[in-house]
Parts: C-alpha cells; sequence; structure tokens
DNA sequence: CAGATATCTCAGCGACGACTGACACACTAT
DNA sequence: ATAGTGTGTCAGTCGTCGCTGAGATATCTG
C-alpha cells in the first residue's frame, strides 16, 4: 500500500517528462532580439537592401548583416542580387517558412486541441 | 535635377520608420528561455504545482518560482491555490491571453495580408 | 589601375539575464 | 511551540550574446 496519509491530499507527478520545446524554442531566441524582430517586421512589405535596413534601424550595416545572416540560417530570409543592382545584396522573407516558425510556437501558445 | 548617374540603379528608402514591435518582442524574449518555454508547454495539459514543475525541468523549486512569476506578469498564467492542497500553489495557462500573445508573434512572422 | 561603395567575417569587449544561495513567510502535523 | 514542507524574494555571480572595430572580398566608377 502507498498509505494515503491525508486523505483527499493530491498525488503530486514528479516523473513528468518534460516535452521536446527546441524547435520552437529556437524561433524565440531568433525573434527575442529587437533588431532581428524589426528586421522581419520590415520585410513584411517587400525586399530591402541592408543599408536600407540598417538605415532605418540605427545600425551598423556590419551588424545587420550579423542578424541577417542568423534569419538567413534559420531559414526564414532569402539573399539575393537583382539585375539592375548587383552591388547591393537584397533580402526578402521566406513566407512559408515563417509561416512554419509561426506554427512551430503554437506548440506553445495555442490550446493543447 | 537628381541627376541619374545610372539609368536603373534602384534609389534606396534611408527615410524608412522602423515598425513597432515592443508587444511581440516582449513575448519572444518570454519564450526565449527553455524553462520558460517548456512550463508552457506542461500546462497545456492542466494544472501542476511548482514542485511538480521544478521536478519535471530538474531545476529549483525558487528558480521555477521566479520564472512562473515573469509569465504571471505578462497574464499567461494564473496561480490559485486548490480547497484540496491549501499548501501547494496551482499555476495553470490563461488561454486568452496565450491566444492573445501568439497572435502578437503574427505581426512578426505572418504575411502582411 | 586606384578609389569608392556595399557587404561579410570575426576576435574582443561589455551588458543583460538566468541560476545560485540564503532567507522569509505561510501552512500543516505532531 | 517546534519541526517540516511548499513557495516567494533578492543580492551576487557567471555565462551568453549583441555590438564594436578592423580587416577582407566584391562590384562599380573614373
Amino acid at each position: 500500500m502507498i498509505s494515503p496519509a491525508s486523505p483527499t491530499l493530491p498525488e503530486l507527478r514528479l516523473e513528468l517528462a518534460p516535452p521536446d520545446v527546441e524547435a520552437p524554442l529556437a524561433i524565440a531566441v531568433l525573434l527575442a532580439d529587437r533588431n532581428r524582430a524589426t528586421i522581419l517586421a520590415i520585410l513584411r512589405d517587400g525586399p530591402h537592401c541592408v543599408c536600407e535596413l540598417a538605415a532605418a534601424l540605427g545600425e551598423r550595416s556590419n551588424n545587420v548583416s550579423n542578424h541577417l545572416a542568423r534569419l538567413r540560417e534559420a531559414g526564414l530570409v532569402r539573399a539575393s542580387r537583382q539585375a539592375a543592382d548587383t552591388r547591393r545584396m537584397y533580402y526578402e522573407r521566406d513566407e512559408a517558412a515563417c509561416a512554419a516558425a509561426f506554427a512551430q510556437l503554437g506548440a506553445l501558445l495555442e490550446p493543447k486541441r
């Protein structure tokens, strides 16, 4: 017997296995920086080059380039050169990847089912 | 005249006003910690007390209590005592607030319209 | 060619935040 | 009352991460 000392004391579930949150956590970490979050928001209305984003953010180009590299490694943005301006690097959102990332965060904020 | 030196060089938009991302940023910062993210995921299947969460996370109660305080200040979780167990503090998700937070993140990851 | 512009990379520094440890408070049991 | 349990608070420490600065690469202009 497990000796129910107190009649109605709820038994603790100490064996709970913590769910895997790696995927949504990685997305949240990316979004948890003001510059990266703002970049994603700016790119919602079309592609922009690094110097435009840097000017909008009031940050230096190399810093913005670093953030864009992080976003690109995660697949949220794409880099491309335009034929009319091969000197600048234009970044645009990968809407499919962004939607997938948004869905991942649902595992933290949406009800279970 | 503005002297179009290069015929088709796209003009930069250096006057871009960065959009306000404070609200979704605050949510992302909250989710960008493994323990807080895991807590939110665990609470998806019902209320749990601090010691249960601490055991599941392999963390100490005071640390978990700190994270729960952060989540509570943001309104994502509620604390309540149950009549059957007035000693422990039970935490449960505020599903409405979680859904609202999820919608806020849409301003970063969802297409513009 | 040299010079200017735009971007990328990376080592080093500094600040923010999570964890620790100690303590306080509330409630229960003996 | 005393001991034990569960939770909350907070100062201090330490690791992590964003920013800086310097340098490299690539493209265009004169």
